[in-house]
DNA sequence: CATTCGATCGGG
DNA sequence: CCGATCGAATGA
């Protein structure tokens, strides 16, 4: 079942929560590749201090302000795309950071492993785009939180904030 | 216009 | 620990 843009419409952590267990997919040479998302981040609004959003609206995070549901891709130091989808109601900035999934280790890593790059930035997470996520099943009891990773310049309180989630499958 | 600095990764 | 690598953000 592909995730439809009411699970995005909702808080971010619940979001970034129960992405966990679902299943990215992309669409190559007519058939489809699918990797269970096992570790994300929640980036909150422009009080959160890590967020793109922090500093106001701009050409880069526009995205994040609009519909939910929706990519936001980026560079990041000048090598790596970050794969993130657009949570919260549209008009508050919000988005999940998908860091892992079960073939990937780090953010950098799953964006470069299935092709993706800033074309996919503002598409829809739809099948018809290619690119988009299915639910999937989860053992209960198996989820973690933490401090998210690499946004110590966001200052110890929102640097420490428990917005990263993972889970163990093994 | 110049400079700084990343939501990272791999190599030494 | 450090360098790669480049566009966005900031400040003069």
């Amino acid at each position: 079942m592909q995730l439809e843009k009411d699970f995005f419409k909702r808080d971010v952590t619940q979001v970034a929560r129960d992405l966990l267990g679902c299943k990215l997919s992309v669409s190559r040479e007519g058939g489809v590749f699918r990797s269970v998302i096992c570790e994300t981040e929640a980036y909150d609004g422009e009080f959160d201090l890590a967020c793109h959003a922090s500093r106001g609206k701009t050409p880069r995070n526009s995205v994040m302000y609009g519909e939910p549901g929706v990519w936001y891709l980026y560079l990041c130091y000048g090598m790596h795309w970050m794969l993130n989808v657009v949570a919260g109601p549209k008009g508050y900035p919000a988005a999940v950071l998908l860091r892992g999934c079960e073939h990937f280790a780090g953010p950098g890593r799953l964006s470069k492993g299935l092709g993706l790059n800033g074309v996919f930035n503002g598409l829809p997470a739809k099948r018809d785009c290619g690119l988009w996520i299915e639910s999937g099943e989860r053992q209960p009891g198996e989820i973690f939180s933490g401090p998210r990773i690499g946004v110590d310049y966001a200052g110890p309180e929102w640097s420490a904030k428990p917005y990263r989630f993972w889970f163990s499958n093994a």
